[in-house]
DNA sequence: TATATAATCTACCGAAATTATAGACTTAAT
DNA sequence: ATTAAGTCTATAATTTCGGTAGATTATATA
């Protein structure tokens, strides 16, 4: 499972995407209409700042924007900046990477090799899952509803 | 990530596929040869056990053996079993159903049509490596090793 | 320049989950 | 009767998660 962080982070990202170049958006804002307690989102906001993705402005008309474009930020990203590791194993991440000690020889472990083709899947979709691509599929899915 | 129970449950299901229809093996000897603390090894297998996958033998000469056949147990049922859902967020499962607060609309959810792609791929992954599969991977991957 | 506004930083907190361990109890073989 | 093995219950240490509080800093504008 995702943390509360990821998910809160992707509503945020994407409410922030529907208004890219618009100026920047209130925390308070955000929280409200999404629902999300404020001061974690506050920190969350923050450390997207820190990431590169959004941008922020202090005083009075002040607020959060997507500083990147929404086709350049994906749920892989996000996933990786708030929980870490995407893969299921620690002995098949790619950033954080960690050895087994349970195991004899990673070269020919099996479940390992199990969980190498998941996370490749896994990041695969994930990557290809931008917040542009995710606007474009809510509009798909109410054109189907209707 | 799966948890620590997960790693273990599988490791040992391996062990004990590989001694399949060869009796009874010791929890003792599973857990000094797999490096599982004991005790934290018994837990396991008597879930395990009351899963109907393996099955045990009390006194002298006792133990656990699988009571499935190698090729009937899956990833995705141990996963299951010990951490629940597979999925990455609660409104995707099947077995742990949980709808979001936030969301405003679940029909219409562009993330949630995301992480329902990649719970179905994992899930796909995960139903076909058995117990057998992954066996059978580890004879191919030492056989390029050499 | 004072004031209001809004983000930022630091610290903390409680609950739950995770990863175990200890020890008494039950069942079965010899 | 004795020994060997799994089973059950309770507990404990540690970490993570989700969230809160409050002081501080930066900025717009009147």
């Amino acid at each position: 499972m995702i943390s509360k962080k990821v998910k809160y982070a992707i509503i945020a990202l994407i409410k922030l995407a529907r208004e890219h170049n618009r100026g920047p958006i209130l925390i308070r804002d955000i929280a409200e209409s999404e629902k999300i307690p404020q001061k974690f989102l506050e920190a969350i906001l923050n450390d997207l700042k820190h990431a590169g993705i959004l941008a922020s402005k202090k005083g009075k008309g002040g607020g959060y924007y997507l500083l990147k474009s929404p086709d350049e930020v994906n749920l892989a990203t996000v996933i990786r900046l708030f929980d870490g590791a995407i893969a299921l194993l620690p002995c098949v991440t790619y950033q954080y990477y960690e050895r087994c000690e349970e195991c004899k020889d990673e070269e020919t472990c099996g479940i390992r090799d199990v969980f190498k083709e998941v996370r490749d899947e896994t990041v695969e979709l994930l990557k290809a899952a931008t917040l542009s691509e995710i606007i474009r599929r809510e509009s798909k899915l109410e054109r189907k509803k209707q």
